[in-house]
DNA sequence: TGTAGTAACTATAGCGATAAAGTGACTGAG
DNA sequence: CTCAGTCACTTTATCGCTATAGTTACTACA
């Protein structure tokens, strides 16, 4: 069996308790008899035992991460970056998928609560935050930070990139590009979509071109979504020649739809999205993107949640804002100055 | 404060051993006190504490999973799969990447074997698994479960695709194509690229076609890696007219590095990888590839690992393989009766 | 009628740590 | 010389749960 702190004791001939606080380089105990303990421990190939350590301190370091899914190269990115910033500090990362399902997010979010995770972090599949939403919250004051998503009416720990500079980065990119007849393609009904949409029509204002309803399209946030509401602006009397789609899955289902139907991109429709996924420059037409600085996200969140969770006081919310970062490829691309300007 | 058993123990007047018992439905309880104490437990909304659990048992409910790359869609594919078959067992899913780096890997395999999970399923990076490799399976007897990579020279309990089956399926399915100088961008040196390697052989024997080394280049097994070993593999005198890559990754960077060539795909040279990750269909030239049914090998390596657990004698290893299946696309597809064979 | 046997609980010890309070030997100020 | 004040430990009490060994009543059988 594994050696104890007890198998330390007896052998050195302490008591407990001075193992413990020698290991823990507690003040009480004097310099010699730390060292020969560690010595010791060092010897014994000793490993404490972090299951009863949690029993008796209530802290199990271990953060869980519940994401909508994995194989998004965004998400695995954002986790990454948690991992990267909380291993150093000792916390284990328990990440949870939830296919982008609220009743799989509330199960993820219980089973974790229940594990006694020291924080949670989470990029929400839920539209809006209802009372009663996260049950686990209620009860337990377990400490969680919101990545990416931010739900509407909610006032949380966030850390997510800057909506509405996005979309008006996005779309003042393709205006720039020469376009008018400048599309969207939407996300579900989160901040997050209506903040981007807020930024294209700035976009479209500030540029002196109408706003034309027609041109909003709601897509989900996947490949397929983007494909079909693509096919419906395709249909439109009078076609779009420019999209900023939510996000890159959705702009590459619309890349797909607009090369099906005969067209070429960015020849006669530009096409740009956000996110900045890793296949995006591997795509049929390398896709133009808004970068939102993944990783770094996820670092930023694991940060603050570490603050939440040593703070003895439970602080008031506090949002992280990370500018967005156009990203132009052959997708978008219709002047050579383009090029320069990025 | 969270309910405790104590708490319904003393509500109720029977003995905390009771209410454990008929939590837990041990025999020794009756029907009528169990009921008591199911109803009292509800309405006080108790949940075991799994650390004090744990602390006695010896059990955690955790598995470790330990893959290279996250971003890789392949390994979340798997791990979607290890989850999917854990979490209705009860057991916690906690995943750790490597970035591919062999120290990481072994540092996160103590950490996780320190945090005394239950089982380990590993995707591994070290190409031989040395006697050392991995201390912490000396000592502690933590079960464990290999997925996809075999490291050379090891007898252990694993679960991956029959490598060479696929090496032959795919360089077969070129040389149906009627190629004829058919390469291979083969991977790092473990027992799975020797697998596919062989079977690249055998296909070329069975039909005939002479082997040449200098067709044979080593490729990492990341997309950049591939883009260069293809570049070598066009400055040949002789340039192949087909490839069959170690995996897709190595097959995105070989079609970026045809294209950029100013050559075809496939007209001028043909490109089939393995692996089946999820954007290839997405790719500029939409890749041909041997699919490893990664969710299912990670299904099959959770059983496989559960068994071992639950085991109460340590079985001997043993192996599952999973037959590859060939997914042809546009990267290979050169003769129009190649649609109808798939 | 006495001895087993069973059903249904209860009591006692841990699991491997930590927190908080206690103890004895010195030290030094008044 | 005395008494408070360190220093360096040791003791005791939990943390919340489980395993194992009692402990009562009853029931049953010869």
């Amino acid at each position: 069996m594994a050696t104890r702190m007890k198998d330390i004791a007896v052998d050195l001939g302490v008591s407990l308790m001075t193992v413990s606080k020698a290991l823990r380089n507690h003040s009480d105990i004097s310099e010699e008899t730390r060292e020969r303990v560690l010595k010791r421990a060092r010897e014994l190939n000793y490993e404490p035992n972090w299951i009863a350590r949690s029993l008796a301190t209530r802290r199990t370091y271990m953060v869980g991460v519940v994401i909508p899914d994995l194989m998004h190269s965004f998400f695995a990115e954002v986790a990454k970056g948690i991992a990267r910033r909380l291993d150093p500090l000792g916390y284990q990362v328990v990440i949870s998928n939830t296919d982008e399902n609220p009743a799989a997010e509330r199960r993820q979010v219980d089973l974790l609560v229940a594990r006694h995770i020291d924080g949670l972090i989470i990029a929400t599949a839920l539209p809006n935050w209802k009372l009663n939403a996260h049950a686990a919250f209620q009860a337990g004051a377990t400490p969680y930070v919101l990545v990416d998503r931010m739900p509407a009416g909610l006032d949380a720990n966030y850390v997510g990139v800057r909506d509405e500079e996005l979309g008006e980065m996005a779309t003042a990119h393709l205006l720039a590009q020469g376009c008018r007849r400048v599309a969207h393609l939407r996300g579900p009904a989160t901040a997050n979509s209506t903040g981007r949409l807020r930024g294209y029509k700035r976009a479209l204002s500030k540029a002196g071109v109408d706003f034309h309803a027609e041109y909003v399209v709601q897509a989900g946030g996947g490949d397929m979504s983007g494909f079909t509401a693509m096919q419906h602006l395709l249909s439109l009397p009078s076609r779009p020649d420019a999209v900023f789609c939510y996000n890159d899955p959705v702009a590459a289902g619309a890349i797909q739809a607009v090369l099906e139907s005969g067209l070429r991109v960015p020849a006669d429709v530009a096409i740009i999205g956000a996110g900045n996924v890793h296949y995006s420059d591997q795509l049929r037409v390398p896709l133009s993107t808004i970068d939102q600085s993944s990783g770094l996200l996820g670092e930023e969140a694991a940060g603050l949640l570490v603050q939440c969770i040593e703070a003895k006081t439970p602080a008031k919310p506090s949002h992280i804002l990370i500018p967005p970062r156009l990203i132009v490829r052959e997708s978008s691309r219709r002047l050579a100055q383009a090029v320069m300007r990025t």
